[in-house]
DNA sequence: GGATTGACTTACG
DNA sequence: GCGTAAGCCAATC
């Protein structure tokens, strides 16, 4: 298998996961966190996430935070989720009871 | 190689 | 529902 079980990996699961969120759902850090076998490392989901758009083209907005919430440094995210058809409970909360992607 | 940081999570008040 | 504290891990300084 490939030696490498840094950056390039964990990019490459993460991204893997959340290209396989459906239009219409949300998945959250914690939860892709687990997804690629490193349930403490919700943090360095978005760290990834942060530098995926370098890596491809993934729907980063369809990942949110345990309570919903946006990315502090992600503006367009909003608008992203609304023209996928998810509603928001706020300016910067998503119905995630309602959208949260079940595995 | 230690200290800091970060698109997080959970627990507690 | 929100602020604070603690926990976890990799990248960066």
């Amino acid at each position: 298998m490939s030696a490498k079980v840094l950056s390039e990996d964990l990019i490459y699961e993460v991204l893997s996961v959340v290209s396989e969120i459906p239009i219409g759902n949300v998945a959250t850090y914690g939860q892709i966190a687990q997804l690629i076998n490193r349930p403490k490392n919700a943090r360095l989901v978005g760290k990834v996430l942060s530098q995926a758009d370098l890596y491809g083209e993934y729907p980063c907005h369809r990942v949110v935070n345990a309570a919903g919430r946006l990315a502090p440094h992600f503006v367009q995210q909003k608008s992203l989720l609304l023209d996928e058809g998810i509603a928001f409970k706020d300016a910067c909360h998503v119905d995630i009871k309602q959208h949260k992607w079940t595995i």
